[in-house]
DNA sequence: GTGATGACGGAAA
DNA sequence: CTTTCCGCCATCA
């Protein structure tokens, strides 16, 4: 079906489905989710997120997060652990626990 | 159609 | 450890 401005791109449920597929007391990065672009990350959790999508459990590469103590408690409620204002991205992030 | 911005990443200094 | 610069693609004015 051509003309479907409404349905999100291959992209947009690629980012999505990576972002529903963290699970609780883990987070994930832009870029793990969006490689190569991650600002649209970020632009589909502030426009195209839809209200299942755990957006708190995504922070940046460095473990800062975007939304500020908002989003700090909702990842500690999920027992994320943190490093001070940033998450401990050592323990946290699923790609590195592959490496572990 | 062009230009600037943004829930970013990574490297360099 | 911090700060600065460039590149990324989509959306907004």
């Amino acid at each position: 079906m051509s003309g479907v401005p409404r349905e999100p791109s291959a992209v947009h449920r690629a980012i999505v489905a990576r972002i529903r597929a963290i699970p609780p007391g883990y987070v994930r990065t832009y870029g793990d989710v969006s490689p190569g672009a991650p600002r649209l990350a970020g632009h589909v959790l502030r426009a195209h997120a839809p209200d299942d999508l755990p957006w708190h459990r995504v922070v940046r590469a460095d473990g800062s997060l975007a939304k500020g103590a908002w989003q700090r408690q909702a990842l500690e409620e999920e027992g994320v652990p943190f490093l001070g204002d940033r998450v401990a991205m050592k323990a946290a992030r699923l790609d590195a626990l592959d490496a572990f």
